[in-house]
DNA sequence: TAAAGGAGTAAAAACGTTTTGCGTAAATTT
DNA sequence: AAATTTACGCAAAACGTTTTTACTCCTTTA
């Protein structure tokens, strides 16, 4: 309602200069103990904000970072934009959060608006290559960009180790003497499916195992976890180990398996991933993999700030480690 | 790394002074069109995108609304921030979105750091009164701010009907036969919980059934589920429907049931509230209620905007309803 | 005691746009 | 053919800060 409440009134009422009102605030001059105190008095009592808008005129670093990020109701996307606040608290930098990326088109009009807003450095947190759909050259952006979930080329990433995940699943199942294992892959252009995948698969072939060539490729849901284990154990009877590509999948497939009358782990025993938050009360309580996702969202600020603030940096992809979760689903 | 592209060096580029430039891009005065074209061109080849900070000294209005809001990595919080991104998809206004607001002193930083980017209105999306802590005189702000999810006192508010949910569950339970019905609540100091339980007994009065007068107050998850109703079993043996705060409770729940030797729905109806993911493919799917959270987002910028261009709105509080979602575990 | 330095402040320039005022040439009307 | 409008474009002012320059006192220092 009422007008703005700019630099030149607050000076008016301490009867100073705009420019004093500014050292007062700033401290970049020294300023008498009186005169800043009547400065601040007049500050509180007409309720002045400085303006962002004109102050970032001036200094060409504007103190923000962008992020750019898929659907925020996703869990992987809002655990990394959680660890990106943690990251960024305490610090100099505030957050411009744009989310609901998901075309190309999006993208374009989302990035011109943070280079509007002259950002210093940009996160993209994403699972889908989407920045290919958008012929921006990232090499010559003159804005440094971060890529934290997503192994994309010609930008510095962040990304968790699904492989090694995969493998370390594969080790498990072994170690609690499973020598049938298969897996129950979820849909099949996404990369962290196919990391997990290769891990898995990599890690039972030199342990001299043998796994069906089928890879139950699916939805990411309980729906294809139920089917897939129906149709798995139908084909490979003997199977005594199941990695399934994530929790909601490994839920249908423990509820497939005791429709079936398997019973759950003493006959076969099963390991989800990404621990979601029903795995630890599943009614077989489900051995999962714990993703970093905080951390990454954590490094990937850190990284940036990096960046920003040397104008460089080396290494171009960071992975963090999966953690195993051991539950009752695999227990021996 | 390079210098920014002023409207200067596009100016020069094409040919034209700078005004020129900014009629062309925003068509407030009439550009022949082979000027136009000239300076497209040169905005392209220079990738120029004005400065959003310098465009908007002039113009009293920012564009932005800003969004305050508790942990992005809870339901409600990222549901009703989706519900937020998408009433304002397609319109005028971008927002500005802080999260991670726990205490008041978070509240002033990040209300002070909205009012320097001169937000023109603000959507407070918490669970918890922290607006008290902080004293600001929200009466007087000179920024229109929308309440969402909670009833706050000298704000317009965008509330869920959690009342109503828990009318319409003992009303549902009734229906299917049961009439010795109990609740178990969550944490007592949740607004949601007390008006779910107020809603509920008011109805299980109406239709003459008593209930316990235990609350079985307790956190919001699996483990107080199945506890408590252990001990509501061991205390009430007669009961035959149970509403709980929520579904990680219902899920504890329906479990210490089956664990007692019950079988749900047929010897004890069970009903929760917030459908979660793993509600509608729990052992026994969990009938529950959906709240209307994207719907309060997508309301809340509605009647946020219309504050800001009106400059008054007159109902301070708007109710949504939850929906009820019938499912197995309280089927007849 | 004169020169040098520092503290405190004001005035003015600058940041990169948009808006306003004005001028000119072309098109339309009378 | 004259008068009026319209289309187009430039120059300059304005937005609200911060930064720079400069000036005045008041201390130090030699």
């Amino acid at each position: 309602m009422g007008d703005p409440v700019t630099i030149m009134d607050v000076a008016k009422a301490a009867g100073v200069s705009p420019a004093t009102v500014t050292h007062a605030l700033n401290g970049k001059r020294p300023v008498s103990e009186m005169t800043r105190k009547r400065v601040l008095a007049a500050v509180e009592s007409l309720g002045y904000v400085p303006s962002w808008n004109a102050s970032r005129m001036k200094s060409r670093s504007s103190g923000i970072i962008g992020c750019l990020a898929a659907d925020i109701t996703e869990t992987f996307v809002n655990q990394i934009v959680r660890g990106i606040e943690q990251g960024l608290s305490g610090g100099q930098h505030s957050l411009f959060f744009v989310s609901g990326i998901e075309f190309g088109n999006d993208l374009k009009k989302a990035y011109h608006f943070l280079k509007s807003h002259k950002v210093e450095g940009i996160l993209f947190c994403h699972h889908l290559p989407i920045w290919k759909e958008f012929n921006l050259d990232t090499q010559n952006s003159d804005i440094p960009i971060v890529s934290v979930n997503m192994d994309t080329p010609g930008m510095i990433s962040v990304i968790p180790d699904n492989t090694t995940g995969g493998y370390q699943a594969a080790e498990h199942l072994y170690g609690c003497g499973m020598r049938y294992p298969a897996m129950i892959c979820g849909p099949e252009d996404r990369l962290s499916v196919q990391d997990r995948l290769q891990g898995f698969s990599s890690r039972v072939t030199e342990l001299h195992m043998q796994m069906p060539t089928l890879r139950y490729y699916g939805g990411y849901d309980y729906d294809h976890g139920f089917e897939a284990a129906n149709e798995l154990m139908r084909d490979y009877p003997e199977t005594d180990g199941i990695f399934c590509a994530n929790d909601y999948i490994a839920a249908g497939c423990i509820a497939g398996l005791q429709k079936m009358g398997y019973e759950v782990p003493s006959q076969v025993r099963v390991v989800g991933f990404d621990n979601r938050d029903f795995s630890s009360f599943w009614n077989v309580p489900i051995t999962t993999f714990e993703l970093p996702l905080q951390e990454m969202g954590i490094l990937g600020v850190s990284i940036l700030k990096q960046v920003i603030s040397t104008g460089s940096y080396a290494k171009t992809k960071h992975v963090l480690q999966s953690k195993l979760i051991p539950r009752q689903s695999s227990r021996g």
